[in-house]
RNA sequence: GCGUAAGUGGCGGAGUGGUCAAUCGCAGCAGACUGUAAAUUUGCCGGCUUCGGCCUUCGAAGGUUCGAAUCCUUCCUUACGCACCA
């Protein structure tokens, strides 16, 4: 790729909005290297792939050779965010926060060079504010700049509590511009309020307002927003097994959706895809590739081609896989009892359930559907539902 | 501070003295159908059970009653209105 289309690809794939996007592409042109703002909620230190599309746009601009600025929101995750959350956020203790932080770094670094980024917690410059600046901040917006907001209006409108807390939220995000002097800001379509905040406080302490780069959301598992609290996303944590079994079970209508923004995978290459669908190509082809190139980004091709024939083998040709929750049993122990001992259950009422229901089969050979809730534990592959398997010994 | 309304299962939201473990929708689980698709459809969806029942839940704590998610008292939380110029 050229340098040009490298820009190009930047500035548009699976992006929302660029503000002042003919500014930011002359600015890029100039090839001086920028500084990218990408603040980093240590609410929830799980990384996934609606998450993972801004941090592979760092990645791009780190490639075109631009300092990448981590801001760790040590500080405002104590604060808590009001974007895109339907009800107010809990306060984070200190100790969360740094909990929650421990992997993060890790798991960025499945993507990013994260040697050549530059780390700061926003506490650093935060903390040392007064009543005095807080004031001087707030001066630089109106109440009905927040009034106005979609997600704070709806709440009012609702007659949810809206914390004044959150609302100081915003000001320190767009702090935290003016303290590391970005020149762009990276984030998704719903911190767009955040960082506008931040061009207007860079105004009112002389810099030049920061570009803006807001990327799309991308659909969950459910076809809901990916979000760690509705609980279907992919995390660039998964195995590779989950993250195959996962993107399997995507829509169809998701997949060319997902080459975009959840893989590499170079424009020509997804136009013969597209057009291979177009003609009647079975899209479960299609996804087994797009479930492949995901998994290759954060485990490798090897280990992602491994994970197709694993998928294949279990649930195309129903061999039993390889890798499966092992548990031991003592003697004369029941069944049950050692399920929920492991956790593979969540009660007895819910093991009862599952029986009545058929679910549970023990593989030996063919399958043998177990009908009584008090069998005692004997050694075998047992599974329950379409992808619990659970590999039993007894001790 | 005063007044009004409200607080129900993971979420939303019914229920206003017994038939309520609590309608319904979402999410989840399981069966059928499949491509582990999606959509559809059927069942389940607090816990324990000798399957007769039993136990714990409707903001919290007390109380009334044979009996309370439902009535009363106090407290906590939230929303809305009032407040000063009059």
């Amino acid at each position: 790729m050229t340098e040009k289309q490298k820009i190009d690809e930047l500035l548009e794939r699976g992006v929302a909005e660029v503000i002042h996007a003919d500014l930011l592409r002359s600015k890029l042109n100039t090839g001086k290297p920028l500084r990218v703002k990408f603040g980093i909620d240590p609410t929830s230190p799980h990384i996934h792939l609606g998450r993972a599309t801004a941090i592979w746009k760092l990645r791009e601009l780190q490639d075109l050779g631009h300092q990448v600025v981590f801001i760790v929101g040590d500080f405002t995750g104590v604060i808590g965010d009001t974007s895109d959350k339907e009800s107010e956020r809990p306060m984070l203790t200190r100790e969360a926060v740094e909990q929650n932080l421990a992997t993060y770094f890790e798991q960025a670094g499945k993507i990013l060079d994260m040697s050549k980024v530059e780390k700061h917690y926003n506490s650093e410059w935060l903390e040392k504010l007064g009543y005095r600046e807080i004031g001087e901040h707030a001066d630089a917006f109106s109440l009905s700049d927040f009034i106005s907001r979609e997600n704070i209006k709806r709440r009012l409108d609702a007659g949810k509590r809206v914390s004044l807390r959150e609302l100081l939220y915003p000001l320190m995000q767009g702090y935290d511009s003016v303290a590391v002097k970005a020149d762009i800001e990276i984030g998704g379509s719903d911190q767009k309020f955040n960082m506008l905040s931040g061009r207007k406080l860079q105004e009112r302490f002389g810099q030049a307002p920061q570009d803006i780069i807001m990327l799309d959301l991308i659909e969950g598992l459910d076809g809901r927003k990916m979000s760690s609290s509705f609980g279907n996303t992919i995390n660039v944590t998964d195995t590779a097994n989950d993250m195959f079994g996962k993107v399997m079970s995507l829509r169809d209508e998701l997949i060319m959706k997902y080459f975009m923004y959840a893989t590499r995978v170079s424009a020509e290459r997804m136009k013969e895809i597209e057009a291979g669908l177009n003609a009647g190509a079975n899209p479960r082809d299609a996804k087994l590739d797009l479930a492949e190139e995901i998994a290759t980004l954060y485990h490798g091709r090897d280990e992602a081609v491994r994970a197709r024939e694993a998928f294949i083998a279990t649930f195309q040709k129903k061999e039993i896989p390889d890798d499966m929750v092992e548990v031991s049993a003592e003697k004369d122990e029941s069944l049950v009892d050692v399920l929920l001992r492991n956790e593979v259950v969540t009660s007895k009422t819910d093991w009862r359930r599952l029986v009545e229901e058929g679910a549970v089969k023990k593989l030996d050979g063919g399958e043998e559907k177990i009908e009584d809730t008090k069998i005692l534990a004997t050694p075998g592959v047992y599974k329950i539902g379409k992808r619990r398997f659970v590999k039993l010994n007894i001790s």
